[in-house]
DNA sequence: CTAATTGCAAAAGCTTTGCAGCGCA
DNA sequence: TGCGCTGCAAAGCTTTTGCAATTAG
């Protein structure tokens, strides 16, 4: 039950948050921004209002329940907190997103922080480029 | 002579463009935010709109001779290309960057994105974590 | 001289905040 | 019931844009 994700959380299960964690669940891949989960809860005919849900997305993520991710310029994007870190590959065409782990990179990353006084906090690293995939340019012909 | 530097990028070498050039030169380790950049040029009594700031390094950034980094939420910064590619690490706590190289992960980048259909266009990578280095606390503290 | 460039001010995104009213515990 | 939460609207920030005046080549 997500209403005990929420209390645990020290959050009050209200609506507008049950139905984002909802939401954010529901989309296996889910890098959405606050104004995708604004659309997609008016369209699903829920009534919240676009600061609730800025809001809310800083409480879970202050919680721990999403992160935040700040890709391009300009928004940010939210995932749900699940399973193990993995990094990002940013298509800087079209947007499009993959997700990937490299345990060479990641125990480069932890050298690297640790020669230059650094300890990885939260561990972020997003790589930018070009995506050559054929779903991917589909997409960048949609814009 | 920056002129030529301009005039080679197809820029016309006004004087916003030359102090700003300049004061990028000056400053070996330079991330500004355009913010800064604007800072300083009226501390050097420059007069200067923020507007041309921001255009001038815009075109800068297209004309290949600074970068444009979205490190932490909110705004860029602007560092002058100069030598060879780095990647950055960003104290979260204080803003402290310093710049590093590390040959395994350059190549570990490639091949992950490879592996997932993207080009590495413009090869960015960032860590975020805590800087527990003496100069960078103090930075911290005087914040 | 002509086209590029600038400064100012206004506008445009994204995000946060103030406040009165509503809702969970 | 009481405090937390929500929605709305307004404000805040960074960045962009329109336009008349200015300047480089």
């Amino acid at each position: 039950m997500d209403k005990h994700e929420l209390r645990r959380a020290g959050l009050k299960a209200t609506l507008p948050r049950l139905r984002i964690l909802q939401l954010l669940e529901e989309r296996a891949v889910s890098h959405m921004s606050a104004e995708d989960v604004y659309r997609a809860l008016l369209e699903a005919g829920e009534d919240v209002g676009l600061a609730t849900v800025y809001r809310v997305l800083t409480q879970f993520e202050a919680a721990g329940l999403v992160s935040r991710h700040h890709f391009e310029g300009g928004h940010s994007v939210f995932e749900l907190n699940q399973g193990e870190h993995h990094d990002h590959i940013v298509c800087s065409e079209c947007g499009h997103i993959v997700e990937f782990i490299d345990p060479i990179i990641e125990e480069r990353q932890n050298r690297v922080a640790e020669a230059h006084g650094f300890r990885l906090a939260d561990h972020a690293l997003v790589l930018h480029g070009i995506c050559t995939d054929t779903k991917c340019e589909r997409r960048a012909r949609g814009r």
